[in-house]
DNA sequence: ACTTTTTGACCGGAA
DNA sequence: CTTCCGGTCAAAAAG
């Protein structure tokens, strides 16, 4: 793990309670429940400490082995379409960049590569760390929020996708003060000389954002 | 052993 | 004061 909680100052959580759970030591749901019906032993056991957990953090069973994988929820998608009649908002096909002043960058239906790198969700060059996912009330579909993995970058994104993982909008927030890195495996290391290319970006500072008279 | 994702709890501002 | 809600943290799980 990281230490990004740099720019939070460390505030006085001293002692985030974070208690380890008692009972960490099975692997996997299933592993558990066969475990279970072969011995039926109770590893439960209280410690009788008075540790406060106040952080119980729910267990993570594991999802369903196989289990509607093709099904697709069906029911799940709005039957009558009725209700809720905000407006769709539906712009031209072609992305739009709204830029606001304060340093944050909207697109609204951005076009899905075809050939989707897969790895990383709508690859634009940046590595993203995925931190969170929450649900609006705006819309039905989940956001994520995703950070930059470069050090000291503070550069960090929101992410509507819908259920077929088409695109619904994007919200950049802040600007990467680093090159976008490479995207090949080693390309680096060679004796002596060492190219640094910070220069060239850290110069312009304030060239980036001056114009877009927009908003 | 490492990095990234998942996901409920936690936080702070707004109502 | 309480409640609501968007954003973040971090342990556990996944890769």
């Amino acid at each position: 793990g990281s230490k990004w909680k740099m720019q939070s100052q460390e505030k006085i959580t001293a002692v985030k309670p974070v208690a380890s759970r008692p009972f960490s030591s099975f692997s996997s749901f299933s592993k558990l429940l066969k475990d279970f019906t072969t011995t039926g032993s109770t590893p439960i056991t209280s410690p009788g400490e008075t540790v406060i957990v106040r952080r119980p953090k729910a267990t993570r069973f594991a999802s369903p082995p196989s289990d509607l994988t093709t099904g697709i929820t069906a029911t799940t998608l709005q039957d009558g379409g009725s209700d809720t009649t905000h407006e769709q908002m539906v712009v031209d096909t072609e992305q739009q960049a709204v830029s606001c002043d304060d340093h944050q960058t909207v697109f609204h239906n951005i076009n899905k590569p075809i050939h989707s790198a897969r790895n990383r969700l709508s690859y634009d060059g940046y590595n993203w760390r995925k931190y969170g996912q929450k649900q609006v009330k705006g819309s039905e579909f989940p956001r994520s929020y995703y950070k930059c993995t470069y050090p000291t970058c503070p550069v960090k994104r929101k992410v509507e996708t819908t259920l077929d993982g088409q695109i619904a909008e994007i919200v950049y927030n802040g600007e990467h003060n680093h090159p976008k890195p490479h995207l090949s495996k080693k390309p680096v290391s060679s004796t002596g000389t060492e190219v640094v290319i910070a220069d060239l970006y850290g110069s312009n500072d304030a060239g980036a954002e001056s114009r877009l008279g927009g908003c």
